[in-house]
DNA sequence: ATCAAGTATGAACATATATGCAGGTATAGT
DNA sequence: ACTATACCTGCATATATGTTCATACTTGAT
């Protein structure tokens, strides 16, 4: 009935003022496309593979293509994924190309995952 | 592409104790599988936007359909998906349901994410 | 019991993604 | 110079993913 006369009904339907608060704790929207696409690039094993085997150590596209069990051109496109958000960086050393993680903090990232991932087994 | 030939090659094309040593760091797949998926679950920036929206205070869906300016059929199956990870949970009072984050450290992924981001820009 | 509100689900469509292939670049060794 | 090695990149395409529409479910009120 008449619900947006009264000063009750902002509170009955849709809550504006919830709306409104949590409106202003979102970050600005480019801020939030580039956290999806973070995570979207994490979101694919042959990647979260990558990334563990690289917290280990530096290794090469070979290396990795070899670990991996995919052509090293797939491991190349990956890489380059992984690139370009900035979780791995790369040396050369003559024709090698030595992939490592680019930051400490995104293998913590992963192993906190990992836990949510087994407590959910639980 | 393969050389597994002489004794040499070992240490000089494919570094096999390498391979080895980061194969042995590898979470078994289908931990890997569940990572992955956890991440691509994360990799929208609408569910990043509920995240962060139910990281300030619970919400229903007709709320947050109206905060994301999509549907709430839209809305509703992107929680299902936030749901399945166990990212959310609802509680339901009368025809309502409202959402919440499952866990309180899905909140400080989502902070440490927003940093490397954030770093990235400089 | 009927109706409407709030939410959930299923199927179809549109878009996005991962991978292999073929070709290309850069470097080392001869 | 030339060849081979290690890696990179564009293109094509099969698969996966997100969105929309229509429909079904659940609850509270009449």
């Amino acid at each position: 009935m008449n619900r947006e006369t009264s000063d009750v009904c902002e509170v009955y339907y849709v809550n504006e003022k919830h709306v409104e608060k949590a409106r202003k704790a979102l970050s600005p929207e480019r801020e939030i496309m580039a956290v999806a696409e973070m995570f979207r690039n994490l979101g694919d094993p042959t990647r979260v593979k990558i990334l563990q085997a690289l917290a280990v150590e530096e290794l090469c596209v070979c290396d990795l293509a070899k670990l991996l069990g995919v052509s090293e051109s797939a491991t190349s496109h990956q890489l380059r994924v992984l690139r370009s958000q900035k979780l791995v960086r790369f040396r050369r050393e003559g024709k090698m190309a030595y992939y490592s993680l680019d930051d400490e903090h995104i293998d913590s990232l992963m192993r906190e995952v990992l836990r949510h991932v087994r407590e959910g087994v639980v």
